[in-house]
RNA sequence: GCCGGAGUGGCGGAAUGGUAGACGCACUCGACUCAAAAUCGAGUAUUCGCAAGGAUGUGGAGGUUCGAGUCCUCUCUCCGGCACCA
């Protein structure tokens, strides 16, 4: 059994209450946190000393914290950290006169709130709103700045009123490409009624097809409004989503959990499958570019930049056009255009369109369609998971190289993915890994046509432990006349050189001829190339043969040298072909042989008449969730009146045959043939009665307020024509049938008829913003927040909502927080998400605090929406956060992550009830450098305690009395602090910050014990200013002990003295080729050569000097002197 | 696999190319105390040495430099992100 150790208590001085009289006579208090805290945090609260104003002729500053999401599970000790270093870099900022907005909030939407909804029944809104209470009484403990007065939470509806605002405001845009920003949908609809979409250069859904004004003003308004969808930055769409029938509602990924049967929620175990559900999306694809341009000018980590670029995922290529054996044209995206002419293949994805296009065409349609629903059967884990590429290939269709007209097969595979790029790929596998495993796989021919251009290259000799002694030796000596580098390999006897490729030559032979026995290895990049002795030659360097030579052909020779069998055998060794996919210079290319692969893609996409493009791994984001607890999407699907498109189908001329029309003898109209075919087919027929041809021009759609019962779609319907009749519309087409259609079968035979069938009844409903004044749209309750059982949100169930239209989807969490920011600024506003004086007076944040795990979602989508709301004028500028700063996490002291799971969190409260808040907060910005996670150490916090309650001590010492003179170290000690200070709370360096204090402190104490030193008022007051951040009851208790009017972090913070850093006297130390052999003083600033004469006859230094000619000494200003001999 | 980041005492960590281990924890010894806690003082990388002092030392192997934890090359390990993105 387990023994579990309770961490001891370490007890703290603050017991007792006594006072300690100074020697001034004045009373010194014990130093109590709980009642120090207590009481000033009371006072800050009545003296409002946080309350930020708008108008203010101060210069701005803004600091943000990510604000917290309320969960039941409550505040633990890693949460504040970011807090707390954005409340220490607001209040210096505050200090030294900056007009700082430092408010708080809640996220207050998400699906905790819905579970626990779920479980008890309870209605979400109180128990956030009490949570909410919970989180604000922990935050108010650690002592924040915050001003309260700001508050904001995403569940409120006096804040998501503009949360749908904004919604709607995208809903109704498009992305104009051409001025690269966003525009009101209204400027698209004129465009449209001027030109139609020809002259658009739009970020659109792909289905979209180009049409005329005439087109366009034809359309009904469901048609038009169907249109502009796929150009809205919000837009209807379908997704596949988790659906579990057991459960009946969709999950969210980190709510499923694989199981050897498959996907399973992890509530339960039931299974969860793939369902196609109606969603609503925004384009974040349209700002892909800028959200990458823009990202160069934020001070923020290259690592959440490097994030967000990998995951925007931009590559430029170029799309190419291949043509097929059929003559449809096949256009692939590739980045590689200069391996073009190595393409022995091209690759479709499945649910490539050619693939259901060419199926007459396709011999092995039944092979083909056997490996297509076998990948649909593949769960997407599967297809990821298992590595193995499975394809085949489309036979009695090939594809034309467009660079050499070659013919190459074509294969369908499920390693191209439809969703990126055209979903059809040329394969190169000389040059790309998965074409080349691919090829391998089905013995596909592989084409190489790029050399290595690498100036550096290395080779591993195979040497004897004694020829490595031998050949280092060679080298030392510089008995090769080169430059390189060696180095054994795991101690074995094999030495790595790396050399000049133009020095190869020579290397070779200086192998060849001065170490016996040798045998070697080539590494080029990381792949390796065995080359035989006998071999190696000087058209080593541009046959590229040597890349594809059989690893079988070589493998005797390898197994036969042991230790270099143990070294390459477990990498790319095993491989029988090696691949070379970096960029070089073009071979087998005709022309352009010789050219640069950078080069090349260039002239080789112009030579075949492909384009360049760029394209994103980023999908436009999924903005809409089947639950209760989310912002309503106020959005009304409002009922129309159906419409009927009527497609025009052909001519007949009609046989009556006795029994009735059975048959139909028809002519086509472009091949001469006649043939029978059965009532309802649809062909393209002339007239045949008088060897006339006329054409009957359907273009209208016909509005319908009650559609007569014979329109069901699909279904044919004949109207009689004379053969000198035109028919130009469906109203006269209909006229006509409404007038033949009672004796339809009479008039038949006699005349010829045209048939013409209903394609589409389009009743579906019209979508219509909510009008801006009535928002907010605001939740419904319901009986019950358990899910539908449709997989639609609870919502659905509510037949007021229902029968209102509304939409049932509700938004994302990530609503919310994208723009809560822009509230802060204005969290009051009736009229406007935030007024236009305060949105230009506060701009953007600039200093944003929080988890780099927000990288790719919130980080992304707030600058999207931010983007988006600065195009239409909205917001002052590009990005809303200059600054980004992201905490390390605090690990629980068994090094996990701290989580109720565990049993493993400490509560801040039990923290602040047993140290203090300051403590907490010191320790908190201690424990090491602000980015790094660290452990808690219940052990190490003591050191904290402490030193706030040595500073406090401190405060006994101080010299009271007006004759008091200040002392010249310790004034000196207090300006390095301050500078250090200072510089490190702005580069967050937090924990140099509180050492230098610590520092200053032990150097006051030390100079205090000696005699006739003293501390004065000033200057200890100067300490607790540049402490006060840190531990601000303390500090501020402290200031009115001293008797100084106001609050501390009202007080301005204090400047350095550069004079007063300066001590009278340097330390150098004194080097003897590098190694530090004496330390000696100096009055500061004296000259170099004396400093040097006396440096040369110390008598530690003598010893080391003797009988050495001197060569050379370095001196480093106030430092060091390194005499060189 | 690819892209980032990081490897320094018993622990958290500090070091514009210039004394490696600041500061703190822990530990050892001492002072105070009847005693303990708290507090204060001294010490604390490894190794040789009684000492003075020397040698070694920032994951490993090389290199550049008067001088490298820091810069360069290779390599190992750990963490994070992406993952068949052509």
């Amino acid at each position: 059994m387990a023994i579990k150790k309770k961490p001891q208590k370490r007890a703290l001085s603050h017991a007792s209450k006594k006072t300690v009289t100074q020697k001034t006579g004045m009373k010194f208090p014990e130093y109590d946190h709980k009642k120090i805290e207590k009481t000033i945090q009371k006072e800050w609260l009545a003296k409002n000393i946080y309350k930020t104003e708008t108008a203010s002729k101060k210069k701005k500053y803004y600091v943000l914290d990510m604000f917290p999401y309320p969960s039941g599970a409550g505040l633990h000790v890693g949460h504040p950290r970011g807090y707390i270093a954005s409340d220490v870099f607001a209040r210096m900022k505050r200090m030294q006169g900056f007009n700082v907005l430092h408010p708080m909030g809640f996220d207050s939407f998400g699906l905790p709130a819905e579970q626990y909804a779920i479980q008890t029944g309870k209605n979400p809104n109180i128990f956030t709103e009490q949570l909410i209470k919970t989180y604000k009484k922990q935050l108010e403990s650690i002592g924040f700045s915050y001003d309260w007065s700001r508050e904001v939470a995403t569940h409120r509806p006096d804040y998501y009123e503009w949360t749908q605002w904004i919604f709607l405001q995208i809903y109704n845009s498009w992305y104009d490409k051409t001025k690269n920003k966003a525009r009101p949908i209204d400027d698209l609809v004129k465009i449209f009624e001027k030109s139609g979409n020809e002259k658009v250069h739009a970020v659109c859904n792909s289905n979209s097809v180009s049409f005329s004004a005439k087109e366009w003003k034809s359309w009904s308004e469901i048609e038009q409004q169907k249109i502009l969808m796929n150009y809205r930055l919000a837009y209807e769409g379908y997704s596949e989503v988790n659906w579990c029938p057991e459960l009946g509602t969709v999950l969210a990924n980190d709510e499923i959990v694989d199981s050897s049967t498959g996907p399973v929620s992890e509530r339960g175990g039931y299974p969860v499958e793939k369902k196609s559900m109606r969603q609503w999306f925004m384009r974040i694809t349209a700002y892909a570019d800028r959200l990458i341009q823009d990202l160069e000018g934020l001070d923020w980590s290259s690592h959440i930049k490097e994030i967000q670029k990998n995951w925007i995922g931009k590559s430029e290529g170029s799309e190419i056009e291949f043509t097929v054996s059929t003559g449809d044209s096949l256009k692939v995206f590739t980045t590689r255009a200069d391996t073009l002419f190595g393409v022995t293949y091209v690759v479709l994805a499945p649910e490539h369109d050619l693939v259901q296009k060419l199926k007459l065409q396709i011999k092995n349609w039944n092979e083909v369609e056997t490996y297509l629903s076998e990948v649909k059967a593949k769960s997407e884990e599967d297809r990821v998971s298992s590595k193995e590429k499975t394809g085949v290939e489309i036979k009695g269709i090939k594809a034309i190289n467009p660079a050499n007209s070659e013919e190459v097969p074509v294969w369908i595979a499920d390693y191209v993915l439809a969703g990126y790029g055209t979903g059809a790929v040329m394969a190169v596998p000389a040059h790309d890994e998965r074409d080349f495993e691919f090829a391998n796989k089905y013995g596909l021919p592989i084409k190489q046509v790029i050399t290595s251009e690498d100036s550096f290259r290395s080779i591993v000799v195979v040497l004897t432990l004694k020829d490595v002694d031998l050949f280092k030796k060679q080298l030392k000596e510089k008995a090769i006349p080169f430059e390189f580098a060696v180095s054994t390999i795991s101690k074995r006897e094999h030495i790595q050189v790396q050399f000049k490729k133009e020095l190869l030559k020579d290397f070779i032979t200086l192998v060849q001829n001065q170490i016996t026995g040798t045998n070697w290895v080539e590494i080029v990049g990381n792949k390796n190339i065995i080359v035989q002795k006998d071999s190696v030659s000087e058209d080593l360097l541009d046959d590229a043969d040597i890349w594809f030579k059989k690893f079988s052909e070589w493998e005797p020779f390898i197994r036969g040298q042991k230790s270099l069998w143990d070294m390459l055998g477990q990498n790319q060794f095993l491989r029988e072909f090696v691949c070379y996919q970096n960029d070089g210079i073009l071979k087998n290319s005709a022309q352009f042989s010789g050219k640069s692969s950078v080069e090349a893609r260039k002239v080789i996409t112009e030579f075949v008449g492909g384009k360049l493009v760029t394209k994103y791994k980023i999908r436009d984001a999924i903005f809409a969730r089947q639950r209760y607890w989310g912002e309503p999407i106020p959005l009304i699907h409002k009922k129309v009146e159906p419409k009927l498109e009527i497609k025009f189908s052909g001519e007949f001329r009609y046989k009556l045959l006795k029994d009735g029309v059975k048959t139909i003898e028809v002519r086509a109209l472009d091949k001469k043939e006649r043939k029978n075919v059965n009532v309802g087919d649809i062909l393209k027929f002339t007239h045949v009665e008088k060897q006339e041809s006329f054409l009957v021009q359907v273009k209208e759609l016909w509005n319908f307020k009650n559609i007569p019962e014979i329109f069901k779609k699909g279904k044919h319907l004949f109207t009689d024509i004379y053969p000198d009749q035109e028919i130009n519309t469906i109203e006269e087409l209909y006229n006509r049938y409404k007038k033949v259609a009672p004796n339809y079968d009479k008039r038949i035979d006699k005349y010829g008829c045209v048939a013409w069938r209903v394609e589409k009844i389009s009743e579906g409903p019209l979508i219509i913003p909510v009008s801006e004044k009535k928002l907010p749209l605001e939740l419904p309750n319901v009986k019950s927040y358990a899910p539908s059982g449709t997989g639609e949100s609870p919502l659905a169930t509510v037949k007021a909502w229902t029968t209102a239209g509304y939409e049932t989807n509700t938004m994302p969490g990530w609503a919310g927080s994208s723009w809560y920011f822009l509230r802060y600024m204005d969290p009051k506003n009736k009229k406007a998400f935030a007024d236009k004086k305060a949105l230009t007076y506060w701009k953007d944040v600039d200093m944003y605090v929080g988890g780099q795990e927000h990288a790719t979602g919130h980080l992304l989508y707030a600058r999207f929406w931010h983007k988006f709301l600065y195009d239409l004028g909205y917001v002052p500028t590009k990005e809303p956060f200059k600054s980004l700063r992201n905490q390390g996490l605090i690990m629980a002291t068994d090094g996990r992550k701290m989580s109720k799971r565990w049993g493993n969190v400490i509560n801040p409260d039990d923290i602040v009830a047993t140290y203090g808040a300051d403590t907490l907060r010191v320790y908190e910005m201690f424990m090491g450098p602000f980015e790094a996670s660290q452990p808690w150490s219940t052990e190490s916090i003591i050191g904290s305690r402490r030193f706030v309650e040595r500073v406090w001590r401190l405060g006994e010492k101080v010299a009271t009395q007006s004759t008091a003179k200040s002392s010249e170290g310790i004034e000196r000690s207090i300006h390095k602090a301050i500078k250090k200070v200072t510089e490190d709370i702005h580069s967050f360096g937090f924990n140099t910050a509180i050492s230098a204090m610590m520092i200053c402190v032990n150097d006051i104490e030390n100079t205090l014990q000696k005699e006739g030193e003293a501390l004065v008022v000033r200057e200890y007051l100067m300490l607790i200013q540049i402490l006060a951040p840190f531990a601000p009851h303390m500090s501020d208790v402290l200031w009115k002990q001293f008797g100084q009017k106001g609050s501390i972090h009202t007080a301005p913070w204090p400047t350095h003295n550069p004079k007063k850093l300066i001590d009278q006297e340097m330390t150098i130390v004194v080097q003897v080729n590098g190694k530090v052999r004496a330390e000696l003083r100096f009055d500061t600033g004296m000259q170099k050569e004396l400093i040097e004469a006396h440096a040369l006859r110390d008598e530690k230094i003598l010893p080391w000097i003797e009988g050495k000619e001197i060569k050379r000494v370095i001196y480093v200003p106030g430092k060091l002197i390194n005499i060189v001999c």
